[in-house]
Formats: C-alpha cells, sequence, structure tokens
RNA sequence: GGGUGCUUAGCUCAGCGGUAGAGCGUCGCCCUUACAAGGCGAGGGUCGGGGGUUCGAUCCCCUCAGCACCCACCA
C-alpha cells in the first residue's frame, strides 16, 4: 500500500465495480427498506445540498443493505415544467426565436433533445458522491409509465368529483406567462408609496379619499367600500362616486373587512386584480372588470388613454392625470409586500383566467353528485397520517408546520400555461362542454352527453409538481398490472414492487414540505390507500462557513466535485463567474474568491466530503460547511489507510492468521484485545442506537474517536509490544486481532465511506480467509458479535491512566521526548503489583521507561516528580531530569485543584436534602474520600521535596 | 399578525436534571520506521440577562433581550 491515502487515485475504480456487479439491486428476502430520491430537475446540476442529503441517503441505504434489507433507493428525475421550458426558452433566445416560431411540437421536441443532454450530467455527479442508487431503475416524471399514471390519477379525480375547471383569481405571472401556485409566490418587502386620491361625489359633493398602492388598477374600480360603523362615511353609503379618469359611477358599499385605521378608512374595490377585492364584490354582487391583459398591459376594457401601457407605465401616467386633475391628495412613502414569481422574479398580478383546480376544502363534491369532497377525501387522510403517527417527521417539530399549512389549505391549481409538461387530459367540444378522460375515446365513452361537433384538447400542461406527487407509486409501476418498460428494460412491476411501498425514509428539506411531501401523502394514501413513506427526515439548509446562504451572486458556492477534486483558483474564478452578467457582480465574486480560496480548493475525495457532511447533520436547520472540517475528515481518511498499512505490515509474514485450519490462536488472549473488542461493541451498540434517530454526527463522532482515540492511539500502541514480545501466543492473537477488527471496523465505516473502505477491505479481508466481491454486500457488524469483558476493560483502564500520568510529568518537567526515564512505583494494592507486572512491556514502550521497580515499604523515597493513580504513586527520580522548583510548582497547581474541587463536593454534600437519592449522596462522599486520598499524598510528596 | 427555531471555549457545533464536551484554531515539546495529513501534552467557558420549580438547573417553567426562518389578503 502507498505511504498516504489518494482518493484521486483510489476512488474512480470502486464505482464501476459496484455497478457492474449489480451490488445496488434490491437482493436477498430480507424486509424491504426503500427510500425515494427526491427526483432533481432534470436540468439541474448537483449543488452542495444535494450532496448533503444524497450522502444521508446513500448511507442508510448503505447501512440497511449491510444489515440485510431488501433495499432500494429508487432515484430519477423530474421535468420541472417551468424550470426547463425557461432554459430551453433561453436558448432560444438567444437564437433571437421565441417557443412560438417554432410551434408546440417542435419546441417540445427541442426540450426533450435537451433533457437527453444534461439528463445524465446528474446521474454522473451522484455517481461521484458513491450514492448507491439502483440506475436500471432510474425514471422520468415525463416517461411513458409515470405519464400513464399521471393521466389515471387526473381521470380518476375528476370522476370522483375532485378535480374541477372554472374562472378565478390565480397567481399569474405576467412573464412567463402562465398561472403558478400560491407556493411559487414568494412575498417582497418593497419601498413603494401610498397614494391618497379624491373620488368625488356623483351629486357634485366632495366625495371621499382612498388609499392605495396600486394606482393604476383604479381604472378596474367597481366600488369604494368603507366600514360599516365608520361614522365618516355614513352618508355616502349607498351613495355613488365619479370614478375619476373613468366615464363611470361606483357605488360606496360598506363592509366590515376594511380597517377604519388603515389610510384614510376607504379602500377601493378591483375584483379582477385583487384577491381580497374578488371576495368583497362577490360579497356585494359586484362583477369583475379586467383592465389588464395577460401580459400585464391595460387592456381594451380601459379607457383609451392607457390601452396597451405596460402596468407600470400606465401607473405613472394615472399619477399624473390625477395630479392634473387635483385629485392627487397625498403621497407617502410606504413599505409593501409585492407578491413576486419565484421562478422569473416578475411581479405576480392576480388574473382572472381558466384554471384547473384540485378541490382540497370542500366537504362534498365540487360537481354537485353525493360523496365526500377534498376536505374529507384528501386533506383529511392527510393530517390524519401525521396525527395518528403513520408518518412521522425528525425531527418530530416539523410535524406541526405539516399540520398548519394543511389546516389552512387553499384548492390547489394544478393548470399552467405551457407547453412543457403533462398535456390535460381533457377535451372540450364547441359549446365549452368538458370531457375527460385517458384520451379522447375514453373522454367520448365517459361522458353523459354527446359531444356537440369537435372536440379539441386542453392546451395546458399539469403543474410540475402534479406528477411528482405521485412518486412514490408511480415509480414502483402502478397503475400497469404488467411489468413496466422503458427504453426495452424492465423498469418496475406493480405487483412485485408495491412491496417497496410505504418506503422507510423521505429525506428532504423543509422547503418541499408543502410542494411535495404533504401531496404525495394526499395522492399516495388516495390512490393505494397507503402512507407514501413511515418518516420524514427533514435536513438541514447548507451554508457557507460563515452561515450564509450559498448564491451564486455572493460568490460562495462550492461545487461538490470541486471538493471532490480539487479546483486550482484561476479554474474556480472563471468557473463561478461564467454565468454572471453584470460586471459589478462579477467583479465581488472573483474577489471574494480569491480571498476566500488563495490556493484554489485542495482535493480531499468524496469519502472525506461525506463524512464531514455526515458529522454535521445534527437536528439543527442549517449547517455551516466549513472546508476546514472536510480537510480534517480527509486526514481522518488518511489515518484510517495508515492504520491498515500497519496491521497489513504486521500480519504479512504470518501466513494464515485467519485460517481456521492453520492452528493458530485467534482467541483474544490479552486484555488490550480483550479491551478493544469490549469498545468496538460499544461504539457499534451507539452506533445502531443514532442511526435508528437520523443522528448522523453523533454515528460519525462514535466511529471516529474510536478509530482514532481508541484503535489508532490506544490499541495499535499497545499491540506493539505484543508483536514484538516473546510471547507468542499473545503476538499471534494480537495479529489476528488487529486484522479481526480492522476488518469489522471498515465495515462500520463503509456506510459513510464507501471507496476507501472498499479499497482496503480488499487488502484485509483475505488475510481473514474472509472472500467476497465487493464490502458493500457484506454484512454489518453488530455489537453483540463482539465479546466485552470488563475486568479487561479496567486492566486496560488502569495501564491507561498510568501511562497518561506518567506521559504528563514528562511534558510538563519538559523530559525531552527521546529521553528514558526511571520509573518507580510506591503504595498501592495487590492489583497494583499485578497490573504493574503485567504490563511491564507496554509500559516500557508508551512512557519510555528504561527501568520499573516498586519501592519497599520504609525504604526512602527518592526525590521525584510524582502522580497519584488510585491508591498508588507514580515516581520519577529528579536526577538530572527535573527541576525541582518545576515540580514543586506543578504539585502546588495540582493541590490548588483538588481542593478547590473537594471544597465544591463538601459544599454539595452540605447542601443536600432530604429529597437526594443516596446513590448520588455516595457518589459525592466518594469522590471526596478519593480526593482527600491524593490530595494528602501530593502534599507530602510536596514536603519531601 | 400567527408559527417554528437559535443564543454553550476564539470559530463551528454536540450535550439538555446530578463534577461543562468535540472538531478546527491557539500555545509548548517531538521528523519515536503506520501516519508531520502525524505523536505527546497544555491553555481556554460565571452554558444571552433576570426570575421560578428542585436537595441540586447549561438542561424544566416564566419573562426579557438579540438573531434566524416559515406562513398570512391590510388597501
Amino acid at each position: 500500500m502507498d505511504k498516504s491515502f489518494d482518493p484521486k487515485t483510489r476512488e474512480a475504480r470502486w464505482y464501476q465495480h459496484w455497478e457492474d456487479a449489480g451490488a445496488f439491486k434490491p437482493h436477498g428476502d430480507g424486509e424491504p427498506y426503500c427510500i425515494l430520491l427526491p427526483p432533481p430537475n432534470v436540468t439541474g446540476t448537483l449543488h452542495m445540498g444535494h450532496a448533503f442529503q444524497d450522502t444521508i441517503m446513500d448511507a442508510l441505504i448503505r447501512y440497511q443493505r449491510m444489515r440485510g434489507r431488501r433495499t432500494l433507493w429508487q432515484g430519477g428525475t423530474d421535468h420541472a415544467g417551468i424550470a426547463t421550458q425557461k432554459i430551453v426558452e433561453n436558448q432560444l433566445a438567444a437564437q433571437g426565436k421565441t417557443r412560438h416560431d417554432l410551434g408546440r411540437e417542435k419546441f417540445v421536441e427541442r426540450v426533450w433533445e435537451w433533457k437527453g443532454e444534461s439528463k445524465s450530467i446528474i446521474g454522473n455527479q451522484m455517481r461521484r458522491l458513491g450514492a448507491s442508487i439502483d440506475w436500471s431503475r432510474e425514471r422520468f416524471t415525463m416517461d411513458a409509465g409515470l405519464s400513464a399514471a399521471v393521466k389515471k390519477v387526473f381521470v380518476e379525480w375528476y370522476r370522483a368529483g375532485l378535480l374541477y375547471r372554472g374562472k378565478r383569481l390565480v397567481h399569474w405571472d405576467p412573464v412567463l406567462m402562465t398561472a403558478v401556485s400560491d407556493l411559487e409566490v414568494n412575498s417582497e418587502e418593497k419601498d413603494g408609496s401610498l397614494w391618497s386620491i379624491r373620488y368625488p361625489a356623483s351629486d357634485g359633493g366632495e366625495g371621499l379619499i382612498v388609499a392605495t398602492t396600486r394606482p393604476e388598477t383604479m381604472l378596474g374600480d367597481v366600488a369604494v367600500a368603507v366600514h360599516p360603523d365608520d361614522e365618516r362615511y355614513q352618508a355616502l353609503i349607498g351613495k355613488t362616486l365619479k370614478l375619476p379618469l373613468g366615464d363611470r359611477e361606483i357605488p360606496v358599499i360598506a363592509d366590515d373587512y376594511v380597517d377604519r385605521e388603515f389610510g384614510t378608512g376607504a379602500v377601493k374595490i378591483t375584483p379582477a386584480h385583487d384577491f381580497n377585492d374578488w371576495q368583497i364584490g362577490a360579497r356585494h354582487g359586484l362583477a369583475p372588470r379586467v383592465i389588464l391583459t395577460l401580459d400585464a398591459k391595460i387592456s381594451a376594457d380601459a379607457p383609451e388613454r392607457y390601452r396597451g401601457m405596460d402596468r407600470f407605465v400606465a401607473r405613472k401616467a394615472v399619477l399624473a392625470d390625477l395630479d392634473a386633475l387635483g385629485l392627487l391628495v397625498e403621497t407617502k412613502k410606504h413599505k409593501l409586500q409585492v407578491p413576486i414569481s419565484q421562478r422569473s422574479d416578475a411581479v405576480i398580478e392576480p388574473m382572472l383566467t381558466d384554471q384547473w383546480f384540485l378541490d382540497l376544502t370542500s366537504d362534498t363534491r365540487v360537481d354537485g353528485k353525493p360523496g365526500p369532497g377534498g376536505r374529507k377525501a384528501i386533506t383529511e387522510p392527510a393530517l390524519h397520517a401525521v396525527q395518528s403517527g403513520d408518518i412521522k417527521f425528525v425531527p418530530e417539530n416539523w410535524s406541526t408546520t405539516y399540520n398548519k399549512w394543511l389546516e389552512n389549505i387553499q384548492d390547489w391549481c394544478v393548470s399552467r400555461q405551457l407547453w412543457w409538461g403533462h398535456r390535460i387530459p381533457a377535451w372540450y367540444d364547441e359549446a365549452g362542454n368538458i370531457f375527460v378522460g385517458e384520451d379522447e375515446a375514453d373522454a367520448r365513452a365517459h361522458a353523459d352527453a354527446q359531444p356537440v361537433g369537435a372536440l379539441r384538447q386542453d392546451e395546458d400542461v399539469l403543474d410540475t409538481w402534479f406528477s411528482s406527487a405521485l412518486w412514490p407509486f408511480s415509480t414502483m409501476g402502478w397503475p400497469a398490472q404488467e411489468p413496466v418498460q422503458e427504453d426495452g428494460q424492465e423498469v418496475a412491476n406493480w405487483s412485485r414492487d408495491q412491496a417497496f411501498l410505504p418506503s422507510a425514509v423521505l429525506v428532504t428539506g423543509f422547503d418541499i414540505i408543502f410542494f411535495w411531501v404533504a401531496r404525495m401523502v394526499m395522492a399516495t394514501q388516495y390512490f393505494t390507500g397507503k402512507v407514501p413513506f413511515r418518516e420524514v427526515y427533514i435536513n438541514a439548509i447548507v451554508r457557507d462557513a460563515e452561515g450564509q446562504k450559498m448564491s451564486k451572486s455572493k460568490g460562495n458556492t462550492i461545487d461538490p466535485l470541486d471538493l471532490i477534486d480539487g479546483i486550482d483558483v484561476e479554474s474556480l474564478v472563471k468557473k463561478s463567474t461564467a454565468s454572471l452578467l453584470i460586471p459589478q457582480v462579477r467583479a465581488k465574486v472573483e474577489k471574494r474568491i480569491r480571498k476566500d480560496y488563495p490556493d484554489g480548493i485542495a482535493a480531499v475525495g468524496a469519502d472525506a466530503m461525506r463524512f464531514t457532511f455526515a458529522a454535521l447533520a445534527t437536528y439543527g436547520r442549517t449547517i455551516n460547511f466549513d472546508l476546514k472540517r472536510a480537510e480534517g475528515y480527509k486526514n481522518f481518511c488518511n489515518k484510517l489507510w495508515n492504520a491498515a498499512r500497519f496491521v497489513l505490515m504486521n500480519c504479512e509474514e504470518v501466513a494464515g492468521i485467519g485460517n481456521r485450519e492453520s492452528g493458530i490462536e485467534k482467541a483474544p488472549s490479552t486484555d488490550a484485545e480483550k479491551w478493544i473488542l469490549a469498545r468496538f461493541s460499544q461504539m457499534l451498540a451507539t452506533v445502531e442506537e443514532q442511526f435508528a434517530l437520523y443522528r448522523f454526527d453523533l454515528v460519525a463522532q462514535a466511529l471516529y474517536e474510536f478509530t482514532w482515540n481508541e484503535f489508532c492511539d490506544w490499541f495499535l500502541e499497545l499491540a506493539k509490544p505484543a508483536l514484538n514480545g516473546d510471547d507468542q501466543v499473545a503476538a499471534d492473537s494480537t495479529r489476528h486481532t488487529l486484522l479481526h477488527v480492522l476488518e469489522a471496523l471498515l465495515r462500520a465505516l463503509h456506510p459513510i465511506i464507501p471507496f476507501i473502505t472498499e479499497e482496503i477491505w480488499h487488502e484485509v479481508a483475505p488475510k481473514l480467509g474472509i472472500v467476497g466481491d465487493s464490502i458493500a454486500t457484506q454484512t454489518y457488524p453488530r455489537a453483540t458479535d463482539f465479546p466485552t469483558d470488563a475486568n479487561a476493560e479496567s486492566e486496560t483502564e488502569w495501564l491507561k491512566s498510568v501511562v497518561s500520568s506518567v506521559r504528563r510529568i514528562r511534558s510538563e518537567m519538559n523530559i525531552a521526548p527521546g529521553k528514558s526515564i526511571p520509573l518507580l512505583f510506591a503504595g498501592g494494592g495487590q492489583a497494583d503489583h499485578a497490573r504493574a507486572e503485567k504490563f511491564v512491556s507496554q509500559i516500557a514502550f508508551l512512557v519510555r521507561a528504561e527501568s520499573q521497580r516498586w519501592i519497599d515499604a520504609g525504604e526512602a523515597e527518592p526525590a521525584s516528580a510524582a502522580a497519584i493513580v488510585g491508591e498508588m504513586k507514580l515516581l520519577i527520580p529528579l536526577a538530572g531530569l527535573i527541576d525541582l522548583d518545576a515540580e514543586k510548582a506543578r504539585l502546588e497547581k495540582e493541590i490548588k485543584r483538588l481542593e478547590g474541587e473537594i471544597g465544591k463536593s463538601n459544599a454539595k454534600l452540605a447542601n443536600f436534602g432530604p429529597n437526594t437519592p443516596t446513590t448520588v449522596i455516595d457518589q459525592e462522599k466518594q469522590r471526596v474520600v478519593e480526593r482527600t486520598a491524593q490530595l494528602s499524598a501530593l502534599r507530602d510528596q510536596a514536603r519531601r521535596l
């Protein structure tokens, strides 16, 4: 083996090995264990959030696979309607074209091409991470099987009276020219103005003053509302006003929605362009007036002067005209919440359009036929699944978020005015009647009446999340009764694969609890009667080392592959600024990168990156990714590598250590071996416990500490004297234990660091007579596989105390590490004598003791530096080695410390009340006794000096 | 306006009712043939403030302060 671990040369080859061996396919007849990959956008690339999430899922899948579960990590990609369409539209725009130049069919073809090109990118990135996905079952939300599922769901929900089409006010993105759901709208606080405008009374009176942040919408006003109890306006209620700029009269209505304190207490009502106004309009029977086109220009229904103006241009024109008329009373600065489209950053416009909605709120069917509505059929079961504990959130708190949203849910607008996506399986006849079916014939067959004239399919597609909601069962082959093939390959078989439903755990971010998690629960329960998953592990959001959100315009993103492979600073600058168009931003990003990564990023390898993610995965909501942590865990990988080298070096010359026929003693014969086996067993118990709780940080910590602080720091050191000693039995059994523990440790580490463990395992396992194609399909070690031995543990702990005590003296007294010392024992009991004798070679080796002997009773102790271990005193004679004053000072410090602690303990004892458990009191008393003994021994020692 | 978190060593975070922990950073001494990507040792915290419950509180309760995030229609 090479002297140090080089991930570049080591990691690459193993993934192919696993895939060729079919290691990631479900195998065995264990209890099924499935994880669904949240399907990444097909055009996307892997970012740190993915890498983090994928690491967690992979660790879980590998762990359960090794524990004998029949595992499936179901992978795939999402067609991501708007996002993907936008990318291709941008490509067209670069050629000066729009999608309309191509036409629908050609455009969609073009998107499929692009999808084909970019699909493999994220797959290859995931392979570099080591993600053990069964790629042979990879699915795409628009492949044939999943499209069939989408149609079936749409049709069944429609026929159950849960989907309806209606003219409603929806969130409209005037740039992308599509409806979006309420979830796709962010509200951002912007500086704006609040304008006060006088609306004169029709009878020539002065009327009233309304306050608005959107003066241009007054062109569509149908009323002014005031609070019914507002004394200022009592006389006007029921009267009409002259709408300025328009040749119309509008009524003053009373509605207690109006807040008397805000503005002037009078609100202009524009039902077609405001959600609140819509409701007020409906309450008062006022017909909405649409004055905006779908691209947010003033429409033909507005006064001629403004027609065709962009909404923001129109705003200025309206204000100027009002001012000229003397009707603009006041302009005040005002902070307002502006709805922004997540996808285009455009200001969202409430727009009256025909859309499809999934009913989630009514108690009875929307079509009036008998039967339960969406609240009863969909929403309540989804709430119940979490309330009953059929689905558990981890951390548990997220269930509150889930519940709150469902309790206040709105109907889901599922139609999108796009070309890329699942076309809605609905047809219209010339009279506007709706026909829904899996195809046109099916639609006709299920219709109550024959269509008038020809049928024309709905132009719209479904929201991306509609197909994502079906992911838990559509990927398993539903609704087909036959095995599902894609590209000639069998990818699913519902009759067999429904065993993977529910999946064990969904690993995802809190940002898509509403978008995806809740909707999967709804759809899966409705169509399969099962919950989609048993647990939902909500992972943290990855931030940079300072806790800042990662964003390209800040220049603080890290590409996971750059962390794995490393990248020089010039390439990093080039890559990070490539997509930035604004020169100032480019300059800022470049500056930051040169400051943060003056030497680029050093390659740490996939294993170290994965270990870092695991170690950071607490229950916290954010994790700050610090490159230094990753470097630390790269060192850990190197440590493991070198420990393996040591073990292999020492086990080479003895053939057949692990061979049952060799006759070489395999049972542990020394305390150190029994100790490390016991510690390993305890560590495995911790790992098992913490895996079950999704505390990957504690899993990583347990493995790290065992590997480094116990196996390497102590066991390898304790093994050295045994390997080189005269005791052949001890030497042989130590060799065996070294291999045995190392081999099992590799298996224990494998779910987190798969590459390096695979590499080393192929060196180590054969020495134990273990043959296997891959460590990935070996069994995970269990705590019960390894014996614990309390006696060996206390023996070894004694030895460790002695060694540590002497080392401390050596270090504090500045005895050169290379210098040998004489070591004396004094006092102590029978056990101390026996132990000192047993561990003589270990002590000699670990503290560089040239000699060891006991001071006889009555023999004068030489002037020494001393330490107390239990009842025993360790002495290092001063002669030539130790400065007397330094030792006095050291003792004094130690005495002070003990005095302080005894004082604290005594104070506690004095304050214990009648309810204090006796065990606590005894423990405290014991402490006092021990420390008092130590203290008096140290005082003794100080006096002697 | 509702909701959910967070505040512990210089930094990033565990711990959550019985003597304060880790990693990184800092400071010594060491190239001791597994590993200098290392070894051995050291220093560093009145656990955000104030109350309360308890024999005992970093941990439970109340309250204040600061910081995040999510949801929501105040024109």
